[in-house]
DNA sequence: GCCTTCGTCAAACAACTGTTTTATACATCC
DNA sequence: GGATGTATAAAACAGTTGTTTGACGAAGGC
């Protein structure tokens, strides 16, 4: 009932022909405010009045354009699983690397993007993720799919390396839920910014928080491939 | 405009004297299913026609005892605010005792209780918690003085008297961070749950969740105590 | 016994939201 | 140059939500 009775792709080709009456881009106009406003306030504390307000379209050029309020933010969010894919490359470190030098890669990257991510290009990214994990909806799937679990694999043969055990031990699952969680708790959030001694985010304290996960984190696989 | 036109404290006393043709306990089973439906969807997805139908009460009771949707909330908020003062009593350790032994409480209590959250009397506390983490609302002030910050504090002595330095060093919040983001990180999570090898919600995995947490914190607080 | 107060109820209100409808202007195709 | 399809616009629609209204009955105070 909903769904495929309009356009839903892209309406115009590429080639700069538009075609009716308007500028042509309203489409791209709405996408791009989309993606800043869901990234923000999330799927549920957005409107498309909001949108197309922001946007300078008409309210039902969601409708048109991507069939519904749904469409249009699983196209933000499929564009976002585009941009994580590339992100992710950043923290990986050449194949062949010692494990300790991409552990301590991943960290030093991963680790001052997130805590930084009000000044990061792509900073919209991890908000959107911050709100699809606070609430779900269906676009969770492709941004678990793209962005979380190849991390968790790529941390996991990192962390099964320096144990010197298989990649599906339990001890390396809980030994990647901590590396990982600690880097997540320095994402932005209002909560933490009230606790007296939180630090400020800045590209120092950003650097040293990373050093300090770095250090913790090794000296805790050392002491948990000690207790095997 | 809004508030205190109605009643808002309690209307009737203590000793059972109900007025009116009603049970008289409206308001209690408003309180209790409040309770559950914002601890389980948060205070935007909880409507006041679900509790008052949940509740078994009249549409306009929620106006009539607590002024509004939000001063139900809050008085929510309030109740959790007790319990979790008790509750924080539980994870701290007598005076007196070893710093090792008081953060290895804190760990083998604190965690499996998250974890575990759904099978805790109190369990709704947490969700209620990590509601308001998600999208804040006025009750967040609450939360955060009456159960986040105590724990802070008692953490930050422990780990203080670990790294042997004052309690206001930065390597101190680190690694308060790290001990603390990786308990949080056990809460129930549909997320996490779709990761391979996550581990199910047991006492047994909640025990070595903790165990593995206690001794992997210990060597990360050794190993930053000597980069200091 | 009257009157006030309290608690409850059904109904309505007012605001907001996603979506649809209808109309219209423009460009392209035949 | 008319037919067709595209893109936009204004208005209306239908559903939900928090809140308010006005009425009614029962207890307590005097």
């Amino acid at each position: 009932m909903r769904g495929q009775r309009r356009p839903e792709g892209r309406p115009a080709g590429g080639l700069g022909r538009r075609r009716g009456h308007g500028d042509g881009d309203t489409r791209q106009r709405i996408l791009d405010e989309a993606r800043e406003l869901f990234a923000d306030f999330g799927f549920d504390h957005v409107t498309v009045r909001d949108i197309c307000q922001h946007a300078a379209a008409n309210l039902a050029a969601v409708s048109y354009h991507f069939g519904d309020k749904l469409g249009l933010y699983l196209e933000v969010v499929r564009g976002a699983a585009e941009k994580m894919k590339v992100a992710n490359e950043g923290v990986m470190a050449p194949e062949g690397t010692a494990p300790v030098d991409r552990l301590s890669r991943y960290i030093r990257v991963y680790l001052p993007r997130l805590m930084l991510v009000d000044q990061d290009r792509f900073g919209w990214i991890h908000h959107l993720m911050r709100q699809e994990m606070a609430e779900p909806t269906p676009g969770a799937r492709i941004i678990m799919d793209e962005a979380i679990l190849p991390r968790v694999r790529y941390l996991s043969a990192i962390v099964a390396e320096l144990l010197g055990c298989a990649i599906d031990d339990p001890r390396v699952m809980r030994c990647v839920a901590s590396i990982q969680s600690q880097c997540l708790f320095y994402l932005p959030d209002p909560f933490r910014d009230r606790v007296a001694n939180w630090p400020e985010r800045t590209a120092r304290t950003a650097a040293a928080a990373a050093e300090h996960v770095l250090a913790f984190s090794l000296a805790g696989i050392e002491a948990v491939k000690g207790s095997g």
